[in-house]
DNA sequence: TTGAAAGCGCTACCAG
DNA sequence: CTGGTAGCGCTTTCAA
């Protein structure tokens, strides 16, 4: 049964609790004699260390904490699916949050991974309010904290985030440029991203619209697909646009959805986070990829140097690139003065 | 900062470890000053009590374990979602362990979760296989473990699941009394839902079809709707089929993509699971629900009843449904002889 | 209602 | 290389 410890492992073997402890850690000299008895005592009897009598040792708990949005969103199951293999290859375990929602206020999730002592938390996405600078800012003074496809500064605070406004502004460009100039934007989160995107899609209607921005903020509490096929398909008359771009494939799926079924299979749609989702539609979804898989790689291997007593750069930003299908093809290219649409590779600047 | 322990928030108050203790866990009597000035000193100072040295003596960590084979698949994270949102509610975190995989031996995983002390242990579909069940068993000699939409028969073990089985054939039923007998199934998984669900497929072609089964097995490690696209692109002129029916939406999607590619976008098609994909492509998608979101809540009662001493019903099984849409819309009511196809309600039967 | 003190299972230091 | 032992931070008798 479950119920031994090392006491009794060390009576069966014949040593000390200090050798027990020795060979379980494979810490410290041990004659291979004793190692032999040990390991036979604990193969024989299937003893299993307690873990946390350990951790109160060691003060280290191999476990990571991760807290994630909407873990049946694509977009947050992927990193976490993601970020728990690299951890595992590590060594950690994963202490999984859902929070269910992204504004609410992250303190007391912050609390609850300090009172189970993670060795760090890994937050996907975040807000640009000051409360959750706060919130950050409280657990980042217990614990390091790291944030994917999101940007809070702090000590003790890493981030790694991608360009999304950047590739939005250069997503309305490309629309504008090839004659669709009234460029409706959906959204329905106001997350870091989400608001980046935003500007983006702002910047480059200035930039390059003679129209004014269409945006519509959708509720985040329904289902984007539907929330997104229903306003499009109520636009109907009301709204003057020729092109629809969006902050998630969900919502462009959604979306294409309504314009098929109005006739408008033709109009130009370009998603974003390039799901699969965007395989499955037909036409098939224009996206954008804001590289979350990347970026969890990054983090990870950040996160190793921090609990390394290291000191990483604290911000990293990757470029998006665009994945091209058959709702807005590759056009032709058609440079900006001087600049270069070239080369969206996930090339890494430090800040 | 973090490095507070309850002798200095003792000394702060003015009280001893004791009394904290039983402030901190409303436990015993505590007169309503001492209390106040605890609360006061905790307050003050952001005291956060180590869980494990509570773990330690109370031998309960309040954290359920979960295993799921690939988190960043909709079916598994959806489930996961819904789990950690209703333990959340009973106080519960979540160890999440990803195995990444179906097959392999999920031994180390438990023994994981064990030497991690979770409460109990919830895994996300099983394997029909010896070395399975021996894995369970061993884990249910020190933990209760709890399957949703799998099966293993033991001490200490509790399923839910979905009689999958019956949906299958009465979906190959329909198929084929609708005119279609050559109905083409196109699984990718062997895990005792997949196993079921082939049964369940060979059987309604025994009965209801004139032809021989028509199954494909696809590679598990390849994406479910490229791999099912290719096949069926490339069954071009080799295999005579005039349905598909699959063991998940996603390959059904990938089906459908190829069928309409090949101007064949009238052959009915069923998929598995209804996950939002259905909603994508188009046509529509038909697919079975076998009520995942409604196992969930059955273990986490049972779970809630287990760790509360009782000795509940081991196994529950509920009925699939059908969600009709596009690719084979709602037959008319062709009743088998006697039986009635009506009713397939999320009815509960005791096994 | 309170506090002293003996653990919970394991680690790590120190002496041998 | 080994073992004795003092903690890690908290809970829980048991006496007071």
């Amino acid at each position: 049964m479950g119920s031994m410890n090392i006491y009794d492992v060390a009576r069966l073997a014949g040593v000390s609790t200090a050798t027990v402890s020795r060979v379980i850690n494979h810490s410290g000299k041990v004659s291979e004699e004793s190692r032999r008895k040990v390991e036979n005592v604990i193969a024989r009897e299937g003893y299993i260390p307690n873990a946390f009598a350990h951790s109160l040792n060691t003060k280290k708990s191999a476990t990571i904490g991760i807290i994630c949005p909407v873990i049946s969103d694509v977009n947050h199951a992927n990193p976490v699916s993601e970020l728990s293999r690299l951890l595992r290859r590590e060594g950690f375990e994963v202490l999984l949050i859902n929070t269910e929602s992204n504004m609410e206020s992250k303190r007391a999730f912050f609390v609850s991974l300090i009172n189970r002592q993670v060795d760090a938390a890994i937050v996907i996405g975040c807000n640009t309010t000051q409360r959750e600078k706060e919130d950050f800012q409280y657990a980042a003074e217990h614990i390091p904290v790291f944030i994917i496809n999101g940007r809070i500064d702090g000590e003790n605070i890493y981030c790694c985030l991608c360009n999304e406004a950047a590739i939005a502004r250069e997503a309305v460009r490309l629309l504008c440029q090839s004659g669709h100039e009234k460029v409706l934007y959906l959204y329905d989160s106001q997350t870091y991203s989400g608001v980046k995107k935003l500007a983006g899609y702002r910047e480059g209607m200035r930039a390059y619209s003679a129209s004014e921005p269409i945006e519509i903020m959708l509720d985040s509490e329904r289902s984007s697909f539907y929330g997104a096929a229903e306003i499009v398909r109520q636009s109907q008359g009301k709204l003057n646009f020729d092109a629809v771009f969006t902050a998630d494939d969900s919502l462009a799926a959604g979306a294409m959805k309504a314009l098929t079924a109005m006739g408008r299979s033709e109009t130009p749609v370009i998603g974003f986070n390039n799901t699969i989702l965007g395989a499955c539609t037909s036409p098939e979804l224009t996206s954008i990829d804001n590289h979350l898989c990347q970026q969890c790689s990054i983090v990870i291997s950040t996160l190793r140097s921090v609990l390394h007593g290291e000191k990483p750069t604290q911000c990293l930003t990757l470029e998006g690139t665009f994945c091209w299908r058959e709702s807005f093809p590759r056009p032709e290219e058609i440079p900006e003065n001087g600049e270069n649409a070239e080369g969206w590779s996930s090339f890494v600047t430090k800040t």
